[in-house]
DNA sequence: CTTGCCATGTGAATTTTTTAACATGGCTCT
DNA sequence: AGAGCCATGTTAAAAAATTCACATGGCAAG
């Protein structure tokens, strides 16, 4: 099949698919069949053959995919096959977790340059990084190559947070603070909601405990 | 209209609708058009009437939404008007930063316990709570009528975890981990994969640097 | 080399979700 | 009290996503 426009759902389940290809591998399994792959991910099977068509033909008919291949299929077509330089804005709670997260580095996604406004905070290390004042965001992205920028202020913070990483010429933004933010159009935005998945909950327990 | 089954999308988008809602009464709108909404969401206003519509009529016709009561009326069509005792398990770099983020509390999620089983860390006080023994989690469930476990163990320990919270008769799972887990099929698991919004913001800015 | 097997890849059917269109009914102004 | 206004709630149409069903083609065994 390959291109014409990819579903926003079909990516979140190739994230899914890596997921438990990656542990596949670690278990030692080589060859799996969209039917397994299917059954591990909670997924239908031809839910996985349509997602992976969009890209290419990764599989062998009569027979299913080579794990680790597949795996090194997908990361390519989802462009995470390199290195993405990132920025991150807001070194509290949330902004320090991530720092100490290695697996964003192990996935190609490294955290470049720290940025936080706090005085108390400027001039710190964490992680061998320096905190810096937002200010030099501009620089420090010419410098480093960064292209996409983290951001993990408090909410009332994430516009400024924004403006700054817009300015500097990031390619794109995740945005972890419970508030929408205003970019120019050709820079995509990711929300990160911690609090969807658990309203999600609630409403499903909610649900479920009429039906008995 | 009421009732029938509600998309999952729609939920996620009544998550951020109450988000938009408390930073629009933050600011002191207090009455709004679904039109107005909309735009401050990225989405249409049919979309907003639509999912309103599955749990009832909250509008006033020729006038808008009342910003208070909306968010009201949403809160508790989700079944968040109301506390959910909450059981975290793994007490590192992001289950420090959950503990600490008092956010969870004020929407009405409080983690009433908080379980590691690394020795070091066992006994010890964070933010008021002391860490124990997953061994311990049955006791402690029934004691503080928790009704959610939130999984920030490392992805191998997931299962195992779950197998914890399932047994101390835990209603719903949040898992952070990096992997799926098996669980009765009335327990409602969500999934936070943190890496599946970096991939799509990849995805689409390697995408986006072919269109012009 | 040929045959049989079996899981992929794909076009068609179905289901679900989104968008458009408009009738409805509350509010305000006269 | 009545008329006009206007955004909601709802029904119908359109679009999109998922699932089904099977032809296709690689592999292994004979
Ligand atoms: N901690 C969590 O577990 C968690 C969970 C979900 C969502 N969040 C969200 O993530 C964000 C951060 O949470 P947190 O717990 O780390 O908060 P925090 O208060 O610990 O950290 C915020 C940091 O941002 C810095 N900051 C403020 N304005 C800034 C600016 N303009 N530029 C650069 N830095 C700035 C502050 O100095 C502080 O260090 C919040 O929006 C929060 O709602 C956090
Ligand atoms: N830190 C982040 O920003 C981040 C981001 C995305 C995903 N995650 C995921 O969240 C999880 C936790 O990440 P982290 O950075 O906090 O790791 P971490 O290693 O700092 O913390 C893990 C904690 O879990 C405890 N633990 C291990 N096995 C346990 C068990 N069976 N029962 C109870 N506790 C147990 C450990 O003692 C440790 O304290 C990981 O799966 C990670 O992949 C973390």
């Amino acid at each position: 099949m390959k291109s014409e426009h990819i579903p926003k759902a079909t990516i979140g389940r190739l994230a899914v698919y890596i997921q438990v290809l990656e542990n596949l591998l670690r278990d030692g399994t080589d060859v799996i069949s969209s039917e397994k792959l299917a059954n591990a991910c909670s997924v239908n099977s031809s839910q996985i053959r349509k997602d992976l068509a969009y890209f290419g033909e990764f599989g062998v008919r009569g027979v299913g995919y080579y794990v680790q291949e597949l795996i090194t299929s997908i990361k390519h077509s989802l462009g995470i096959d390199r290195v993405w330089n990132c920025a991150l804005i807001g070194v509290g709670n949330l902004g320090t977790a991530l720092l100490r997260h290695h697996d964003f580095e192990r996935r190609g996604f490294v955290i470049k340059a720290a940025f936080d406004c706090d005085p108390d905070k400027i001039g710190k290390e964490l992680e061998g990084m320096e905190i810096v004042c937002p200010t030099h965001l501009k620089n420090q992205a010419k410098e480093r190559g960064i292209e996409l920028g983290i951001i993990t202020t408090p909410a009332d913070r994430a516009q400024r947070a924004a403006n700054h990483l817009v300015d500097a010429g990031i390619k794109g933004i995740v945005n972890y603070a419970p508030a929408r933010i205003n970019v120019p159009p050709h820079i995509p935005v990711e929300y990160v909601d911690f609090f969807d998945h658990l309203y999600s909950l609630a409403f499903q327990v909610t649900l479920g405990s009429f039906e008995e």
